[in-house]
DNA sequence: GGGTTGC
DNA sequence: GCAACCCAACGCATA
DNA sequence: TATGCG
């Protein structure tokens, strides 16, 4: 049946502009049936990631069959359903539930809250308000760490399953007192710094769970004052195999004679940091992560891999190559888009081996844990380490 | 999220 | 007054 | 140049 309808339609020559890749060889027809096709996925390439067939289309033109328009309309339908399902629900007797705007005032600043019940993490039920609440209760320890580092915004304005995406360039109805710094290298991106908590507020409000500072601040683009090292676990390796690791580069660190900062990611990993003097660039920075890397790695070969390419990774990969001018990664005390509301949690180094999981600091525990240990960042504040001379 | 556009 | 549409990043590694 | 990576 459909391989008859197929031979009405064959064709001796591939009826394609460039050639396509066969798994066997292939007999050809002319393009001139429409049929609906399911997929996992559009690779970047264009190509369809596990298709299946689904049966001809008769009533769709050949013509104008790009399949561009259906998978535009497939995927608003997709947002608007997801939307759906985590707007706040009616009261009791029908209402729309209240959708009326409140007007915060912080520090004499006066910030319209919207929506703040809106759940943004739909499997713990945590809310726009939560997610505000979090960010006051960390201001305290959050803004001296954030002081005029350029942001990256990672905005979720339908929740972590929803659309989202990095935003360097203050949105158009940004309020005129929030400070920003425009990066010379890209005069388009005007950068928020969060120096104070309305700020904080204001861009919570604005659902950027994550937020990823910059290594420089803005007044030295060019000078780090932290290197990051990044434990990086790849698939498969688990988070005794980070904690091992993050021990093996504290005692590396140690026989440098340097200090550093560890804190979990939220996700599954650590990070490192290590406050240096703003005197080096960040070529000398990432040389200085690379040295700490392959010094970890001498000692603990098994586990510790320097290898980009993704599939060739084993055990913890330590991503020196973070330490560039305007990187992206998750800083201290954000919010991660993922269940539980896991946070960026600054640690002691004698914490680490007890700790039973990567998350266990979340954005609605993280309050008592501050009240228990206190500003761990504070003291690598006004730290200027200097770099040892990289080995001939 | 919020500004703009279109009914 | 609404609902739909639109926009919101980028540098560097590697083959 | 194209893709992988974060
Ligand atoms: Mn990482
Ligand atoms: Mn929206």
């Amino acid at each position: 049946d459909l391989l008859k309808v197929l031979e009405e339609h064959e064709s001796p020559t591939s009826p394609f502009a460039t050639e396509a890749r066969t798994n066997q060889p292939a007999r050809w027809c002319l393009p001139e049936l429409v049929c609906e096709v399911e997929y996992a996925e559009i690779t970047r390439d264009g190509t369809l990631r596990h298709p299946t067939y689904r049966g001809l289309r008769t009533d769709v033109d050949p013509r104008e069959a790009t399949g561009e328009e259906r998978r535009e309309s497939a995927r608003k339908a997709q947002e608007a359903a997801k939307r759906a399902a985590i707007a706040p629900v009616a009261s009791e007797n029908g209402e729309k539930a209240a959708r009326v705007p409140s007007v915060l005032e912080v520090e004499g600043k006066r910030i319209k809250l919207t929506n703040l019940e809106k759940v943004l993490f739909p499997e713990d039920g945590y809310t726009k308000a939560d997610l505000i609440r979090y960010y006051t209760e960390v201001s305290p320890f959050l803004v001296p760490w954030l002081r005029d580092r350029p942001l990256t915004l990672k905005p979720f304005p339908d929740g972590i399953h929803g659309t989202h995406f990095y935003q360097k360039n203050k949105p158009g109805f940004t309020p005129e007192w929030i400070k920003s710094w425009t990066d010379p290298r890209e005069p388009e991106n005007a950068y928020v710094l969060a120096n104070d908590m309305a700020t904080l507020v204001w861009m919570a409000n604005y659902t950027a769970i994550e937020i990823h500072p910059r290594l420089a601040r803005a007044d030295d683009p060019e000078k780090p004052d932290n290197v990051m090292i990044d434990l990086d676990p790849a698939e498969g390796a688990t988070w005794d195999d980070v904690k091992e690791v993050a021990h093996v580069v504290k005692a590396v660190l140690d026989d440098l004679g340097i200090v550093g900062f560890p804190k979990t990611t939220g996700s599954r990993g650590i990070h490192v940091l290590v406050p240096i003097a703003r005197r080096y660039t960040f070529e000398e920075s990432r040389a200085f992560a690379l040295r700490v890397g392959q010094l970890a790695r001498e000692r603990l070969p098994k586990l510790v891999t320097l290898e980009f390419s993704k599939s060739k990774r084993r055990g913890i990969y330590i991503d020196y190559l973070q330490n560039t001018r305007a990187k992206s990664t998750a800083g201290p005390y954000s919010v991660r888009p993922i269940r539980r509301a896991p946070v960026s949690a600054p640690l002691r180094w004698d914490e680490i081996a007890s700790l039973g999981r990567p998350d266990a600091f979340t954005m609605i525990n993280m309050s008592a844990r501050l009240d228990a240990v206190g500003d761990l960042l504070g003291p690598s504040l006004g730290l200027a380490q200097k770099l040892p001379k990289p080995p001939a």
